[in-house]
DNA sequence: AAGATCTGCAACCGCCCGTTC
DNA sequence: GGAACGGGCGGTTGCAGATCT
């Protein structure tokens, strides 16, 4: 028989999330960090599988993601790195830090395959039609799996150097390809806070009977995740508001935002609110540089010209070697 | 205006892998 | 060594809104 499933099926609530199980959500991961999500739902109340509650927060509610269109350039990364990669989307999202794995897929699915669809139909000689001759192609992409490993290699050394990072050995971002590159340092909670704010304006819009008679169940969420923080974090303090902890907790100009260093104890450990934010999120600096690196490689097309001696490495050597 | 069809996206499902006991 | 478990991944589905007829 296969495993059981991660939940009980029965009892456990499907489709769309509610503003009210959003807050629950990130307050309880605020307060405790992601992670151990099989214990998220008994701990929460929520009527969520452990999978569910991950993947709402992975798709949606973690610091740093950005939602609506994808611009030309992320666009180009997309296809470049499906090209090199395959779908691979958690890989390919290592690379586009405020988009989501699954926001890419779905962009990928929806409009960049009939995009290309239309250019190979129409004859088009740019360098995605399945028209250019065969070698060509392969050896371009050849180049682009030479310059990523290249970037790669670059960006890894890069971490070496980075004395944060080395305070907590990494076995992840050297040898998992689906391991994200991204470990967010800059990033924090108030992101997240940032999405599920928009998320309240636009439900307190749209039905504001609703937002009302269900304002108390969401103050109440957020004074338990305030007074929560209270024991752990020096900004809270039980003098505050109702309003004014909802104002904390979802401000868009959160001192915590501000607050984005890494703080670690004297034993060179992190302290549980930034493994809350080593763990969760992509972007930082690090983030940048390595990115525009590869970002830099893969688009420059007078350097991948230039490096036609780099081209004789076999596809299979470097799809290996590159990982 | 109303029904049909299309589109985009959030969420679910099943499989796989690494870790723990 | 292997079973159980937790988590991650890619593929797929279902639904709501947009567009078309």
């Amino acid at each position: 028989m296969g495993r059981p499933p991660c939940c009980d099926k029965v009892g456990v609530k499907k489709g769309p999330w509610t503003p009210e199980e959003d807050i629950i959500l990130v307050s309880y991961i605020q307060e405790h960090g992601p992670g151990n999500w099989r214990s998220v739902p008994t701990n929460t109340g929520l009527l969520r599988c452990s999978k569910s509650c991950r993947l709402r927060w992975t798709n949606y509610l973690r610091p740093g993601i950005k939602r609506g269109n994808f611009t030309d350039h992320e666009e180009k990364m997309i296809i470049h790195l499906q090209a090199l990669l395959g779908n691979r989307w958690a890989a390919i999202a290592s690379y586009l830090p405020q988009r989501t794995d699954n926001d890419i897929k779905n962009y990928w699915n929806t409009h960049l395959k009939k995009k290309l669809k239309k250019l190979q139909d129409g004859q088009n000689h740019d360098g995605f039609s399945a028209s250019q001759p065969k070698g060509q192609w392969e050896r371009r992409l050849q180049t682009d799996i030479r310059l990523a490993k290249q970037a790669l290699c670059e960006a890894l050394s890069l971490d070496k150097s980075s004395s944060l990072t080395d305070s907590k050995p990494s076995t992840t971002n050297v040898s998992h390809p689906y391991t994200r590159p991204h470990q967010v340092i800059g990033s924090t909670y108030a992101s997240s806070a940032e999405n599920i704010a928009r998320l309240l304006e636009n439900w307190k819009k749209n039905s504001p009977k609703q937002a009302q008679t269900n304002s108390d169940t969401i103050l109440m969420s957020v004074d338990k995740a305030a007074a929560a923080n209270s024991s752990t974090s020096e900004g809270a303090h039980s003098e505050t508001t109702p309003n004014q902890r909802f104002d904390s907790l979802f401000s868009l100009n959160s001192s915590n935002s501000s607050d984005s260093s890494v703080s670690v104890d004297e034993n060179g450990n992190l302290t549980p609110e930034t493994s809350l934010l080593h763990d969760e999120s992509k972007p930082n600096m690090e983030n940048q540089v390595q990115f525009s690196l590869l970002e830099k490689w893969l688009f420059d097309d007078g350097a991948a010209q230039g490096h036609e001696d780099l081209i004789n490495l076999s596809l299979e050597d470097s799809a290996i070697g590159l990982f």
